[in-house]
DNA sequence: CTGTTAGCGCCTTCAC
DNA sequence: GTGAAGGCGCTAACAG
């Protein structure tokens, strides 16, 4: 077991012949003799051989490997689409480097960075901020890469976005057509543009309707429990605001909603009849749930897959260009979170 | 921006040094002068340098890299082994490879391959066949290995393991302190040794019971939705073996016994009080579905991170051989899944 | 068709 | 303290 791995060298001496004879033979490139092909090629089966990539990827250029980005991994929003773009880098024999972030600016720097020392073919990044605010740095890094759920600002830029300011009013029409009026919004305030357009979708909505000022709490992170903690705020923001509670709650994302619907409970308060709950992303669990969570759905696996071959096809087809963005559409799931007397 | 990438002959070019020197400067190590030192790092940072870790990586015979299997990179219980493991990796600054197999056994053999291809430093494998039947297969492979959630067969694996005999044990002496008789099993069946531990625990528990023939249906995914579709089975099989409903269910893991939950009410079962329901894991939302679920919680962060600690070890200190097994133990929650009349 | 030579970018002996 | 060779394993140019 502890044989020193064979090379192609070794292949060579035992088939006698040269190494770049044995190299020809394993990848059945260039012109070369089918019987020694053919000898060559059962030689290295039978020794044992794996092509050492990490040498070939010096002299290639290339190391057919991608890097993601992503801000927290342990989120099931970032899951599917890590995901959709392992299974399209497995299709293509990529191998993928995964790194996390934790929502720290410097951190996702110098994870790219370090994806840059490793001369990754193509980086894709799924952390929130990193297009607003890194557009120059990444300008000098001169590999491909692609941004996900954030606009590109920068000419040598691509991303995949996924069209919140839309979904954000399909959800905002539904809880109107319910009869909400008072509807509060539970924001993100490191959601970088992504919290924007939900929000400016939800004071919009709101502004149409010409509904009354709008109430709106903002927490730090985006997890169950701070939904959760959140509610308190929300309700006494609502009070004050509106000397009575909001009749419906839309949030940043579905975590939130989930844990607002926990912190309801807790206060004895009942959903959709007290008060309604609307949550956005399409998460699995948020039909099981109580009462099932009205969300939007987005594309989450799709955007990884979109997002990967686009940028396999920047490595590849430098001819012909893509599109810099690509924008998806998600779809209104209306559950009973929302709907009141449909139980 | 598509300027060549600056490599140490280039910097010392510019410094009138040669390259060695360069490297030794850059690395602080070997015996250098501070002044001619100083004086090269400035050059390089001003140069915009960034070491080529893959011709390092080809010279040292070392990549600071290591690379993780998963079954299903979606699934919430490997999210936050993964969580652990790449927090462990950045911190000792060893990039990470992440592969996904959807529980196909040529792909997991084609994984590790695929990682070894890549020189990486070492592997972790939180695959829950793999160590079952692949023993053979990661002998061969001269790379330190650790399991996660799977004994080693061999002298020359590692792993990280969770006591699931004595947590499932712990979930059955609740249940049959509450009171329940007729406890049936939902089991996973390509859940490998995980599903065999789960399933003789119950079976032990059940048998110290003096209770009757046992009842269980087995299933071949383990996603909610495969949870709900087992309900009809489930009901239908307890019919006919008792007679008559069962008063609980254990099943393989969270996300199924949620699917369970929404399979009991859709039949306007209520829970606890027609059917109780308990899952295994402990996933962030088990407290937030309704109703809340019974659950034994598994460390998974730690198990990420214990795996990757040993794994480190093994690439440091060749002398200190490391424990060939760790194993953890969970944490028993009990909820409103499994207790009557706690609402 | 195949062998020879060269080099990817870096680190590691060794001389000096 | 520093420079001059040599080589990690592989592919790419050219010869032959």
């Amino acid at each position: 077991m502890s044989k020193k791995r064979v090379s192609i060298k070794d292949i060579a001496a035992v088939a006698g012949v040269s190494h770049p004879t044995v190299s020809r033979a394993l990848r059945g490139e260039g012109r070369i003799g089918e019987d020694t092909r053919a000898r060559v090629v059962a030689i290295a089966q039978e020794m044992g051989y794996t092509p050492n990539l990490v040498a070939r990827g010096l002299v290639m250029q290339r190391t057919r490997s991608i890097g993601l980005v992503v801000t927290n991994i342990g989120d099931p929003f970032h899951a599917e689409i890590i995901k959709g773009v392992e299974h399209v880098a497995q299709a293509h024999e990529y191998s993928l480097f995964l790194g996390s972030t934790t929502a720290n600016p410097e951190q996702e720097v110098r994870m790219v960075r370090s994806f840059q020392a490793r001369n990754v073919d193509g980086i894709i990044i799924s952390a929130g901020q990193f297009g607003d605010r890194y557009a120059e740095v990444l300008d000098e890094i001169d590999i491909p890469i692609v941004l996900i759920s954030t606009h590109s600002t920068g000419d040598t830029l691509y991303s995949v976005t996924h069209d919140d300011y839309t979904g954000a009013g399909q959800i905002m029409a539904h809880l109107l057509a319910q009869g909400y009026q008072r509807i509060a919004y539970l924001g993100h305030l490191s959601g970088g543009r992504v919290d924007r357009e939900r929000r400016n979708a939800w004071l919009d909505a709101l502004a149409q309707a010409n509904l009354i000022q709008p109430v709106t709490v903002d927490v730090q992170g985006s997890t169950i429990d701070t939904g959760m903690e959140a509610v308190d705020a929300l309700l006494a923001k609502a009070e004050r605001s509106w000397g009575q509670l909001p009749d419906a709650v839309f949030c940043y994302n579905d975590l939130l909603a989930i844990g607002v619907l926990s912190g309801l409970r807790r206060r004895g308060l009942r959903v959709p009849d007290d008060v309604a709950v609307a949550g956005f992303d399409g998460l699995e669990v948020t039909p099981h749930v109580a009462p099932p969570l009205t969300t939007l759905a987005q594309p989450r696996y799709e955007m990884g897959v979109r997002a990967t071959e686009m940028l396999l096809g920047l490595l590849t087809d430098k001819v012909t260009a893509p599109p810099h963005e690509v924008q998806l559409r998600g779809e209104l799931l209306i559950r009973e979170s929302t709907v009141k007397g449909d139980s």
